[in-house]
DNA sequence: TCTGGGGTCCTAGGACCC
DNA sequence: TCTGGGGTCCTAGGACCC
């Protein structure tokens, strides 16, 4: 990468909160609380909080029950998917207006790959497009690689540009927690602690056999890698080809009765059998998740005869391995999932490992 | 904290093959 | 054979992210 070439990370400011008070003025200023169906006695999470809801310790994630408590005069309203997925639309539209690869990560996110010598100058023309043409606020990180870039909007949020990159990414980052870094969440950070490794220094410290032995031979040297802040400075402009496609449901009372499961299974394979022939790539693999009462998630899966497209073929599959389910406990979740076959690398030259049979 | 829904990638063990 | 060392596929589960 040449000092012109920069990765810019687009992010919205509490997105899906600042898509309804775009539509319902009235709501600006108050405690906005967006997901589930909007009612805090039903089952569901919070999806986005306003700042205003923030405050008083409402999060993402949160039980919107556990929200209720903590702002009884928060505003709770259902989520909307199409309504988010226009506005991203929209977004992402004004971001490809710009001399930028765009390579969209989300709702509400995006990476940009530029050639400036004006990262901050490109970041506020952003900014101020995406507001006067979706009314939308956003915060922009700039970096050398993506995780830098990723890293730094953290610090832009919110309404602002930062930039972190080989130079002070030391500086900031090295008194951290691990956690603070992009793809090493609770789990990790605390079997990092069990290392001696607190801080995004410690870990950068670290013997990198010790940490392979401990998670793995990809793992182990990855987080070492992010550490350093080092990682991946490609923009894909290529659009994302889906891995799999699923359809899964909480269930508002749980549902021991297996007749009754049995029909949520039909149903929710009928959906994503839909959602196969919509996308015209056959099924390889049927799955299925179930998780009982009080939280405990199981899942299996089966690879299919030959790959799919048939809603009924992926129907009957799904009961299969709904067969396979103990059914001994209550059940609050049942999600059903295809995967597409693993699409071969386009290299035309070069025969496949798959097709060359290896002889002894 | 009585904890959504839709994804991705990695790990590990056993089966099976040469 | 009282055996060896890869490879790949299948499956379940863990962890993380938005």
């Amino acid at each position: 990468m040449s000092s012109t070439d920069w990765v810019l990370h687009v992010d919205l400011d509490q997105f899906i909160a600042a898509v309804e008070v775009a539509r319902r003025p009235e709501l600006r200023g108050r405690p906005v609380v967006v997901g589930g169906q909007g009612d805090p006695t039903r089952r569901g999470v919070v999806a986005t909080a306003s700042y205003e809801a923030r405050e008083f310790g409402v999060h993402s994630g949160m039980p919107l029950r556990t929200a209720a408590k903590k702002c009884p005069d928060c505003v709770f309203l259902p989520a909307d998917r199409a309504a988010y997925e226009r506005a991203s639309e929209q977004v992402m539209t004004t971001l490809r207006e710009f001399p930028v690869v765009v390579e969209v990560m989300g709702w509400d996110e995006a990476f940009l790959g530029a050639r400036t010598e004006d990262p901050e100058a490109l970041a506020t023309d952003v900014r101020e497009a995406v507001l006067g043409e979706t009314g939308l606020s956003c915060s922009v990180g700039i970096g050398d690689n993506k995780l830098r870039a990723k890293t730094a909007t953290g610090f832009a949020k919110p309404a602002g540009v930062y930039r972190l990159t080989h130079e002070n990414w030391a500086a900031v980052m090295a008194a951290r927690p691990t956690e603070a870094l992009w793809g090493i969440g609770s789990r990790t950070a605390k079997k990092l602690a069990e290392l001696g490794l607190h801080t995004v220094a410690e870990l950068g410290r670290a013997d990198r056999a010790v940490l392979a032995d401990r998670f793995g031979p990809k793992m182990g040297p990855y987080f070492w890698l992010l550490a350093q802040g080092a990682g991946d400075a490609e923009v894909a402009g290529t659009p994302h080809v889906a891995k799999g496609r699923s359809r899964e449901v909480t269930f508002q009372q749980n549902i021991a009765d297996a007749g009754e499961l049995a029909v949520q299974v039909r149903q929710l394979a009928r959906h994503v059998a839909e959602d196969v022939v919509a996308e015209e790539r056959p099924a390889a693999r049927v799955g299925l998740k179930i998780r009982y009462a009080p939280f405990i998630t199981k899942t299996r899966s089966i690879t299919l005869p030959a790959p799919t497209a048939d809603a009924e073929e992926i129907e009957r599959a799904a009961l299969e391995v709904f067969r396979l389910l103990e059914l001994d406990r209550p059940v609050r979740l049942l999600g059903v999932r295809v995967e597409f076959p693993d699409v071969e690398p386009e290299s035309a030259s070069e025969p496949s490992q798959s097709q060359s049979q290896s002889r002894s």
